[in-house]
DNA sequence: ACAAGCCATCGACGAATGTCTATGGGTCAG
DNA sequence: CTGACCCATAGACATTCGTCGATGGCTTGT
């Protein structure tokens, strides 16, 4: 009992050849480009990475348009991403690029404030 | 009735020189970032990027462990966000990264996809 | 010691996001 | 014409996100 054969053509997923591409590593990608997906978080980085030194927090505060306990959790989700590090001066808390960062990741940074 | 000054010290934002960034630069920016920052979305991309050529969307159907629905979804989304273009033929739908990307934009990306 | 300022955390709340099922319009082989 | 397949849209739903006010721990000038 031959059993007929189902057409070939017009089935799922015989088009083209879909290059591959490695799932953590989108993961992980993914991860840091959500971290800088908010307008936000974007100008804080921007700034730290212009500045090429720590700068207070209270100076965010001042000058971006949102109470102080917010720009804290964005620049916490920044720290989080692996983004930027802190240190305690006093009763000001400096945020900085962290200097550790991954060369892809810095020239991925670079090419994102130049563009 | 002479009122007395505020201390100067320990006031907010007086700490350091914030380096100016853009509004409408973040805006836009992080726009684009917020599309790519989830992993399936940015795993199409990478696709696209290493094809160099138009893929069928119903490759991605196949391969991606998500209904079609959700796929097409994420695929507009790339679309919306300028980075993909379209083309249909016959059933198929294929997709492909734009032609007419903005060349900061493209650096970008190439930097992206080998980091 | 006290008051004032910086900052992180908590709890709350509306908005946005990612996912699914259901549906319907297009296209093509038989 | 009919059935099968591709695809986008609509509606629903749980989760995450961005924001705020309230609170409390530190630090420091007076």
């Amino acid at each position: 009992m031959a059993i007929k054969e189902l057409p070939v053509l017009r089935q799922r997923g015989t088009c083209c050849a879909l290059p591959a591409v490695d799932e953590d590593w989108a993961e992980e990608r993914s991860g840091l480009l959500k971290a800088l997906g908010d307008p936000t978080r974007l100008t804080m980085l921007a700034a730290l990475w212009k500045a090429r030194q720590p700068i207070c927090i209270c100076d965010f505060t001042a000058d971006l348009e949102l109470s102080q306990p917010t720009i804290s959790h964005h620049m916490s989700k920044l720290k989080d991403a692996g983004l930027v590090e802190s240190e305690k001066d006093g009763i000001w808390m400096f945020y900085r690029l962290r200097r550790d960062l991954a060369p892809g990741t810095r020239r991925l940074l670079a090419q994102l404030v130049e563009s």
